[in-house]
DNA sequence: CCGTACCGGTTTTTT
DNA sequence: ACCGGTACGG
């Protein structure tokens, strides 16, 4: 093949990756700079110009999706579908060795993995059984806690105690979680990492084995890696693979679970013989996008160094928005929205991003009233809901009628009269004689160990479990996901379930019906539900929104990253809010939200706007807050205000919607500076005026609660 | 045992 | 404001 072909489109820099010869290699790519591409290049030229078979390559991804992307991008590069490479995520790389090696490290063959809901509720039975109160101790606390200890690669027997009484119950329950885990033969998601780790680092004829095979490694997004999956690359390489890794510490923004950023700004003292390449000419967005990200992230002081540059043009100015509360941020956001599409273009290329999902309410209500189609990413993932996961369950027990997890979870849904005090005896009996609930239930069924309806409820149980399992063979896998939902009763349940909800909840149902129609296994020779609900749950199930209309997105800046849109609008830029509070307490923390800036406008291609609300509600409270430190470290020359804020210090350019505009407040009785009277905040001074007639608003220091925004209709306003 | 009333918690998310 | 989980009465 032509190598021009591979080396076509790059750039130097670019080029300078994909061919590089060097052992270890570092691309430090920055947002735009054509990441993906040079991985794709870069082993597309292996195979064809250094000749590597492409069995002795494995690329490594977070996210599913990223996954599928890199195999088509190469397939389609190569014009061939490349059979042998490994290509995935930590997480599904990690339960493709497991699987293999199951005896190795002391699993089941068939063990499951539990989802972070399945992991608490286990979290909460063990704490349970411990007698610990549930108010002191919170669970998700402990499951936190625990998780953290992993993502280190500590076991509990690892960890030493420091004498801190918190530290001591958490470790406690560490080695409780960790005990039941491996009684009921499950294994959480860190937990899959943690023991792929193990599995080579105990059992070196394996370690070997995979050494001698992958010669090649390759990992995306480097900078979001965490301690276990950097020993277990570092194990991987040896001594004579290659690895290239890729990534922007600028992007880094999952240090709070886990990620270490120091893997990327200490990966060339690791690793010396180390050829570093930056990709800094970026291909997304027009240089007054550029010039306001690296304003913001250049105020970071732990940063390998980089600047993104375009030769594309300066664009549009970045708009600042000054909205008075949520709702009119939201009407705004709504109304440049609309204007966009009326010049004739498409919905799908915008996007509206913010800090927290909270935000998304007060959003979805504006859109909804313009009538603008809007889809949301993130929230609740389609396996993970309630109804979702129940008839999962089903599925499992018709699989494996010992999976405890599952019977836990399904036993009593829909109600059928065995209640705590049933499924308590029912799980200190399979406790006691080592035995699955499965079987305990059996026994107290047979050998009538309860009052006689409590043994007619389980009975039932398991005379419809036995039934629905009965004609596995036979039935396709939509046939035994209907079988699933229709024979328990969890449609009829949610049927009857009042409101949109229930509604929503049969759809689901139905949906997962679709879904297991459109299942296709890896490998048509094995049963064809062990595959399915092994791949549901390592992948929650994110294409599953319908792509057909089209829509703005909305998502936090967190799932933005990767993605880009001509027009972006980033909502609730203050204070607080973003960066988050929770955050402003830590340097680290601190500059992990300023990252978070960056990935958020460097989404942008065209025009990216900033808004921010003088007044927001937020969990039934009014809170005021600042524009965000970050919009102020943006360069003004880039920056348009639609709207000052209270005082005026340059003429707004803006001319959009007339009723945003600042007007005197001529009819109102009140002027510029006046003294008032509050019934509640007392005395303050009149800032500004907003709008006319019966919306008008009023902007009002007071001298005890600082500056708040007044309907001036129903304020109640005393003049001094 | 099941349904309704209160209570607490609410940054970010993949697997 | 709102959701989900727990506590109590039917």
């Amino acid at each position: 093949m032509d190598v021009t072909s591979i080396l076509d489109k790059l750039n130097a820099a670019q080029e300078e990756a994909v061919t590089s010869d060097r052992q270890h290699l570092l691309v430090l790519a920055g947002a735009g700079s054509g990441k993906t591409r040079v991985l794709v290049h870069r082993i597309a030229w292996k195979i064809q110009v250094d000749n590597i078979s492409p069995y002795s390559i494995l690329a490594v991804t977070f996210t599913n999706k990223a996954a599928r992307e890199m195999r088509e991008r190469i397939d389609e590069l190569m014009g061939m579908s490349l059979r042998g490479m490994w290509v995935g995520t930590f997480h599904g790389l990690a339960h493709r060795l497991l699987k293999a090696h199951w005896k190795d490290v002391k699993l089941p063959e068939n063990f499951q993995i539990l989802d972070s809901d399945d992991q608490l509720r286990l979290v909460k039975r063990v704490m349970r059984s411990m007698d610990l109160d549930e108010q002191r101790w919170p669970p998700k606390q402990a499951q936190w806690w625990i998780n953290g200890q992993k993502d280190e690669g500590l076991r509990a027997a690892h960890i030493q105690e420091t004498g801190d009484p918190h530290m001591a119950t958490m470790l406690r329950i560490y080695r409780e979680y960790e005990e039941v885990c491996n009684r009921l033969g499950v294994i959480d998601f860190a937990e899959l990492l943690l023991r792929a780790l193990e599995l080579w680092r105990d059992h070196p004829a394996v370690l070997d084995h995979y050494q001698q095979r992958f010669q090649h490694i390759l990992v995306d997004e480097f900078q979001d890696t965490n301690a276990v999956q950097y020993a277990w690359l570092r194990l991987l390489a040896g001594k004579v693979s290659g690895v290239t890794a890729v990534g922007d510490d600028d992007q880094s923004i999952y240090g709070w679970r886990g990620a270490k950023v120091e893997n990327i700004l200490h990966y060339e003292r690791n690793y010396p013989d180390t050829h570093t390449v930056k990709l800094e000419q970026n291909y997304r967005s027009t240089s007054n996008i550029l010039t306001a990200a690296n304003a913001v992230i250049s105020k970071n002081a732990e940063r390998m160094g980089k600047s993104l540059w375009t030769d594309s043009g300066e664009g549009e100015p970045i708009a600042l928005y000054a909205a008075f509360n949520e709702h009119d941020e939201a009407r705004y956001i709504a109304d440049r929205l609309q204007s966009w599409v009326n010049q004739g273009n498409l919905r799908e290329d915008s996007a509206i991003l913010y800090r927290s999902n909270a935000q998304s309410r007060v959003l979805e209500a504006a859109l909804l009233q313009a009538d603008i189609p809007y889809r949301i990413y993130g929230g609740q993932r389609f396996y993970e809901r309630l109804e979702i996961k129940n008839a999962l369950s089903y599925l499992r027990m018709m699989m494996n009628c010992h999976d405890d997890v599952a019977f836990e979870r399904v036993v009593n849904v829909p109600p059928r009269g065995i209640g705590d005090r049933t499924v308590e005896t029912i799980r200190a009996l399979a406790r006691e004689d080592q035995i699955s609930m499965w079987r305990a239930s059996e026994k107290i069924v047979t050998e009538k160990r309860m009052p006689g309806r409590a043994i007619n409820a389980v009975a039932v149980f398991l005379e419809l479990i036995n039934e629905m399992s009965g004609q596995l063979e036979e039935l396709e896998l939509y046939e035994q996901a209907e079988n699933a939902i229709q024979r328990s009763g969890l449609i009829e349940m949610h049927k009857r379930e009042k409101g949109e909800r229930g509604q929503a909840r049969v759809e689901n149902l139905e949906e997962l019906v679709g879904a297991c129609r459109n299942f296709e296994a890896e490998d048509k020779d094995l049963p064809i539900l062990p595959q399915f609900l092994d791949q549901v749950a390592l992948d929650s199930g994110d294409g599953q929104a319908d792509e057909d209309q089209d829509a703005v997105q909305l998502m936090t800046l967190h799932s933005a990253k990767g993605l880009e849109f001509p027009l972006v609008f980033i909502a609730g830029v203050e204070e607080n809010l973003f960066p988050h509070k929770m955050s402003l307490d830590e340097p680290g923390r601190l500059e992990e939200e300023r990252r978070l800036a960056y990935v958020g406008i460097t989404r942008a291609m065209q025009k990216l706007y900033l808004t921010f609300a003088e007044s927001r509600s937020i969990y039934g409270t009014e809170s005021f807050n600042s524009v965000s430190r970050f919009v102020r470290d943006i360069p003004k020359d880039v920056i348009e205000e639609v709207r000052l804020q209270n005082t005026i210090s340059r003429p707004t350019s803006y001319a959009g919607s007339g009723s945003m505009h600042s007007d005197s407040g001529d009819e109102t009785g009140f002027s510029l500076g006046q003294g008032v009277n509050h019934q509640v905040y007392g005395e303050g001074v009149i800032l500004n005026f907003e709008g006319n007639g019966p919306r008008a608003r009023v902007h009002v220091r007071f001298a005890e609660v600082g500056t708040k925004i007044l309907i001036l209709a129903s304020a109640n306003l005393m003049a001094l």
